[in-house]
DNA sequence: TTCGATT
């Protein structure tokens, strides 16, 4: 029996794979088997934010599972997902799949990623399927193994980035690339000094500032609002030193930019209780 | 009560 709980999400090829940015997926070890079950049994299908989070018993880690993962294209459109895992379940076990769609229309891209258990049920499913065509199509589909985000994409990106920067503005890339990768510490290069220069950075993550919180405000209340926005690192409710009442106010410390920002658009105005929060980067003055 | 830091 498994105690080991894999979290990953059901949208996990749409992420962006730029530097330091989550893969989408993570572990957490329980020393009780019955508490990895409730997890399971309590968070699996919940939605956060624009995703549903799909948490399972993690697989064995093995090289046989790895690279197991495929790309799919030139699907009909009207094909489903469940078409699609339908034409493919007979190779093996199919642990996650998606049918992209474009954003605009909702209609199908005519792409999908199917990942097996195994890599040798994706090499059966390569070896039978790729030019197929699917029943009623008129074209065949392409079937190969899908690219591994974690050595490809990223240097693909940059150097998509790179390119498209340098042929829109002629000049040095890095200043423009700066605006793609939002890290405290990109931004502190920007400035020039580390530390507080801009508002709610520093080299440790976003420090966000929440106002409004009642007398019995506690850290896990902030952990509860922020947390499901991305990682945060840190939460700090300040409290009087003698009542050891909170005093209206709190911050959290968020690692990534776009998560802090989603965070402060989402929860700004907020009604906790019977108060309406105000949340913000922490202002820059003061500190150190 | 509107931007800390008893680590």
């Amino acid at each position: 029996m498994w105690t080991n709980v894999c979290y990953f999400y059901f949208v996990f090829f749409p992420l962006l794979f730029s530097l330091g940015h989550s893969l989408g997926y993570g572990f957490v070890n329980y020393v009780n088997p019955s508490d990895a079950e409730r997890a399971i049994n309590t968070l699996n299908g919940l939605r956060l934010q624009s995703k549903t989070i799909k948490v399972s018993y993690a697989r064995p880690s093995s090289d046989s599972i790895k690279d197991a993962n495929l790309y799919i294209s030139g699907l009909p459109k009207t094909m489903t997902q469940k078409d699609v895992e339908d034409m493919f379940t007979q190779y093996g076990r199919i642990i996650n799949s998606r049918v992209l769609v474009d954003q605009a229309s909702g209609l199908s891209r005519g792409v999908a990623f199917i990942r097996f258990d195994k890599r040798s049920e994706a090499e059966e499913a390569i070896k039978d399927l790729n030019g197929s065509k699917p029943v009623g199509a008129s074209e065949p589909i392409t079937v190969k193994f899908a690219a591994n985000p974690n050595q490809t994409k990223n240097s693909q990106l940059l150097s998509q980035l790179y390119n498209t920067q340098s042929r829109r503005f002629g000049g040095p890339v890095h200043h423009q690339a700066q605006r793609f990768r939002f890290s405290p510490m990109s931004v502190d290069h920007m400035s020039g000094v580390s530390g507080m220069n801009v508002a709610g950075s520093s080299s440790s993550g976003w420090c966000i500032f929440i106002y409004n919180l009642g007398q019995d405000a506690d850290e896990g209340i902030l952990w509860q609002m922020f947390g499901p926005f991305g990682a945060v690192t840190n939460v700090k409710v300040i409290r009087d030193f003698n009542t050891n009442k909170c005093k209206g106010f709190g911050f959290v410390t968020m690692t990534n930019y776009e998560e802090a920002a989603m965070a402060i658009a989402s929860l700004n105005g907020y009604r906790l209780g019977d108060k309406v929060l105000q949340v913000s980067f922490k202002s820059s003055k003061s500190h150190k």
